[in-house]
DNA sequence: GCTTGATATTGCAAATATTGAATGTTATTC
DNA sequence: GAATAACATTCAATATTTGCAATATCAAGC
């Protein structure tokens, strides 16, 4: 579990508080309520005192709540405030955020700007929710694996990593409708014709997502902007422009961005 | 400055590799450009080695990068992240960003959730930017003095502070275009009346702010939501409509909320 | 209302993170 | 291009934090 890991990075680094406070954070980020002090030093494997005194520290800092009659901690607004300074200065969320709204609008669905960490994961920096109907809800800071989905094509078509190592990362992937790895190979082949890669289904069922990749300098490409849409209303409404939208936008972007 | 408060922290902490901590993620939050380690140290008052491991220990957890060409260290999207924990539990914001969302759209003004921190401070939690002309840039976790703008006017006017130390508070605030104290406090009564505040350019020059308050429990407001517009723009395009969706929403997320 | 089980909190000895000087490394100046 | 300055990094001694046990506090059950 966590808590091995945690221990690793407890006894390697030389400020283990920090790894400590950093992992009581996640849990509190994970849990759908306050947690108690139990609860938390139990499930980290740290000592209760040494965990109160975590807590205690995370509490002055603001990063986290403490209510006082339940006795239970939470996340506080603080992270938000640390979040906002990398938001400030990150120039991709900045100069992708008006173009996911208006295709958005435009088309109904919901459009996501990623972050790529190399085959490992991706992350949300840039999120505009769908205005109307069935709210496909993902947040900024919202992390998935990287092959998933149709981001995760653009990754294997225009990442250049060995066969091998992207075929040990997709045997991990969880899909509700999984593709076979020749079928989604193909896939990735024609991304890399088209531009842009496509899920109908496979990661969930009944949503269509479409990802096209962001450059900030030549090689591996650094971000993608994602649709996500209910496929039966995109069927009905024009995925072909939407697909033009998105390229038009990932190119704008890569101009501008990787310049 | 900061490093005396930062050294009482330290001192009265069990766990002052936090506050440390803490200390360096805001810096670097602050900061327009990556920091190497010498000038993050003398900022904060820090011995370079302890800020090194310091340093180490949070990139380990990917709160910050770290490039090893330039040694320099910036915010990492882990902190987006964290954020992202805090908002998927916050029933406000979830609650208020389609109706902050509709509101930008249909009046062209950019929207603020904004939670309360008693007389101190408060934090933007939704944002929704007006999609079009001059764009008002506010991110998710910016933080403001309590009492500034149309925010402010409600939270005297609903918050039941004694006035004494409202005055304190208003006398440290910063405008384009200050009202004066009698003047302000005529506006607060105003805002009582009306259900909510307004503050035409002495925030800021040229533009409109209104807020109006949301409670979660009986007493002060724990939340607010916020128009902000070029007042030139909404002079000509219905205010008066926008104050009614103001209210009405305001009013909406009190009883989905507060309920 | 008392007991029981659980939790949060404190004190103390031992382990170890912090410190400031020394060393290696890079960038800048002449 | 050498010398210098500033920086990042390592190292060993010591002041502190950590971990454990003991205590205090709370909630639930009988």
């Amino acid at each position: 579990m966590e808590n091995t890991e945690l221990a690793r990075a407890v006894k390697d680094s030389k400020a283990p508080a920090i790894s400590r406070a950093a992992a009581v954070l996640r849990l509190l980020g994970r849990s759908d309520t306050p947690l108690g002090l139990q609860p938390i030093a139990r499930e980290l494997g740290l000592v209760p005192s040494t965990c109160l005194y975590v807590l205690r520290a995370l509490a002055a800092e603001e990063l986290v709540s403490f209510d006082d009659d339940t006795k239970r901690y939470a996340l506080a607004s603080g992270v938000l405030t640390l979040a906002r300074g990398w938001l400030r200065r990150d120039t991709f969320s900045t100069l992708a955020q008006p173009l996911l709204d208006r295709i958005s609008r435009d088309y109904g669905v919901t459009m996501l700007g990623v972050e790529i960490f190399g085959i490992d994961h991706i992350v949300a920096v840039a999120v505009s929710q769908a205005s109307s109907g069935f709210q496909l809800a993902t947040q900024v800071g919202s992390r998935f694996p990287a092959l998933i989905s149709a981001t995760g094509r653009c990754i294997a078509a225009f990442g250049s990593y060995p066969e091998a190592q992207i075929k040990a990362r997709f045997d991990t992937l969880r899909w509700d409708d999984p593709p076979s790895f020749a079928q989604w190979m193909e896939q990735v082949t024609a991304t890399r014709d088209q531009g842009f890669g496509l899920d109908q289904g496979n990661y969930i069922a009944g949503v269509t997502v479409l990802a096209a990749p962001v450059w900030k300098a030549r090689g591996k490409p650094s971000h993608a902007i994602v649709a996500i849409g209910l496929s039966a209303a995109l069927k009905r409404a024009g995925q072909p422009e939407l697909q033009q939208a998105l390229l038009a936008a990932s190119r704008a972007l890569t101009e501008q961005f990787g310049g």
